[in-house]
DNA sequence: CCGCCGATCGGAAACGTTTACGGCTATCGA
DNA sequence: TCGATAGCCGTAAACGTTTCCGATCGGCGG
């Protein structure tokens, strides 16, 4: 069933069809109604690569994301949340999704750019890629349309979405600061990354703005895993003057910090107050349940769609739309640092 | 940048470009090295799209997962693994990727179906999705091949692949049975869902051949989420006899068992031992740590593509690749089992 | 020397859609 | 009455590939 047999069963020509079935002002509402009717009985549906092909757009988008990290077993948690944001927020934008796949070492750089050639996509989203992707690289110099969620490439056409790191970090400082808390220590996630950087920002900023001192000994890099936060909590709880509570920039290193009190014999929250950042499944789970600082992954995902669009519709390079969307953070206080939740 | 244009620039005509890019035998190697040799200098990248339209396929399949948790804002906790999964077994077999997007309410019912017709797609995999998907029965009940992992549909040209959920809940049992374990009881999931069935059959069946008794309040039927297994749990270590052992038939409500034995003053492992199925994140991260029963989602993923490869290649409906593809589990040993661990 | 054959290539017709262009009818103001 | 105009529609040319038919050209056996 193509256009053409639905042309003749309604009597009219295909390039009626056409218009009637993409709103074209030139029909009259008498043979667009029947055309509509005939299309649904016949179960007629356009073929998108014909449409493709002659509009030269695909009204399609691609989708990267890390696999970095899988490869080592270890996936973003809330990579499954971003996901569906953006797949929701695209097709509420009548945007289809192309799942692009990075390639392994042997192939080139370049496959990204080529899938988005070969395909006629119009855009593409990364989620959460290191900023050192090579693929990743050539696509965002190229004038590919990207948006990068909670990751920093820049490229000619490029605009960067991502949490309020600092705002989250320095709201959660200011809460166990509330809560009576004047020693607070940090642990951080590797400094390259932006948002672990962002984060550290954030928590040095309210610190400051609380009066509150930071011997250096309070500031630990981390790597966002479970070991490092242990390792770190084991080590400023061992201290003469231990802080009383601790922000961790990933909840797997809060969920660390929390073990290690534990092992230290000291109780949660009650000797130590932890709040983490990022709200993955686990969080709400272990107990204490884990005070976080969450992000708003709809949000995100909308923004980033939205950014995308502004990107693909903007013929010249508008300086408005380069700099980054900045989406709040929401703070979750759980048993970790309030005492009787 | 078109065929036209790279064979003029080549010398040669269109049809050889599009043999030689292809590995058509008829080309000789020297032309077909320098169409190479120009093609990739000249960065040519041939446009899917019209392929797709004259070659009436498009190396391209589908995939949909369920919607319905994530309005919950619970999300099935390895489908980020299957995902990736998929995604990697698939660009190896040189397939492209489509998400599709489960409408909304307003919706037509057909809306699998008619995305499939309108992008050529060969086949769809689906992921973790409710059977009562009124879009993926009508889009079962065609001709188009599909795949389902951990779920279940039938359909003319349909095939399942799961876990081997009975041999893991088995395995299970019998590692509890090994640790001196008699008295083991379970937490299922809802038992209309077929891996919640056949997890408590494999359970029946491992205390059956092991000569345990399974007194009915011993099975307690709960939804997958924590609270079931706290509450579970609480009932059980309340009875008179109660068991020294849980199987969870999900990790957060062993979880949940284990918060259960905490608040009774218990200890795990050593008053109880719990086990739970699926490995998800946090298991690894709580306190002691789940021992757990490990989908291979990997070996998912792999034998959901190769089957559905069956299904496109197949021209007649083959029985062989009627019934199920059944993928053993592995059984992660962690410190809620095993003392000292 | 002739016909045949294999290897290699080109011409041109599809694939299903959109859209520029033009044609027809009826209405309307002058 | 006539030209202009608006509304509606059809014809046909694209879009970039693949592939069916031939065509050409050596080589080779008879």
């Amino acid at each position: 069933m193509n256009i053409r047999e639905l042309a003749r069963r309604s009597g009219v020509s295909t390039a009626t069809v056409s218009r009637a079935l993409n709103d074209r002002a030139e029909v009259s509402e008498a043979t667009r109604a029947k055309i509509r009717r005939l299309a649904s009985e016949l179960g007629y549906a356009p073929n998108e690569p014909a449409r493709t092909l002659v509009r030269r757009r695909s009204d399609t988008i691609g989708l990267v994301w890390d696999s970095g990290q899988e490869a080592m077993g270890q996936h973003n948690p809330f990579l499954l949340g971003l996901l569906s944001a953006v797949r929701t927020a695209l097709s509420d934008a009548d945007y289809h999704l192309m799942l692009l796949t990075t390639p392994g070492a042997e192939d080139q750089d370049g496959a990204h750019l080529q899938a988005v050639q070969r395909h006629n996509l119009e855009g593409v989203i990364v989620l959460t890629t290191p900023p050192d992707d090579r693929c990743l690289r050539v696509l965002a110099d190229s004038t590919v349309p990207c948006a990068g969620i909670d990751t920093a490439f820049t490229g000619p056409r490029t605009v960067r979405v991502s949490s309020d790191n600092a705002a989250g970090a320095e709201a959660a400082v200011q809460h166990l600061y509330e809560l009576g808390h004047r020693r607070i220590a940090t642990v951080t996630g590797p400094l390259h990354l932006p948002p672990a950087a962002e984060r550290l920002a954030g928590y040095l900023r309210a610190c400051s703005r609380l009066g509150l001192s930071v011997p250096p000994e309070y500031v630990t890099e981390g790597d966002f895993f479970l070991a490092s936060g242990e390792a770190a909590g084991k080590r400023l709880l061992a201290a003469p003057d231990r802080p009383t509570a601790i922000f961790a920039a990933g909840d797997q290193m809060a969920i660390g910090a929390i073990h290690a009190a534990a092992d230290a014999g000291l109780t949660v929250p009650g000797d130590l107050a932890v709040v983490g950042f990022d709200d993955i499944d686990a969080a709400a789970l272990v107990r204490p349940a884990l005070s976080t600082v969450a992000q708003d992954q709809r949000g995100l995902g909308v923004a980033a769609v939205e950014a995308l669009r502004g990107l693909i519709d903007a013929t010249t390079v508008d300086a408005a739309q380069a700099q980054p969307r900045i989406i709040p953070t929401r703070l979750l206080i759980r048993g970790s640092s309030r005492p009787g939740v």
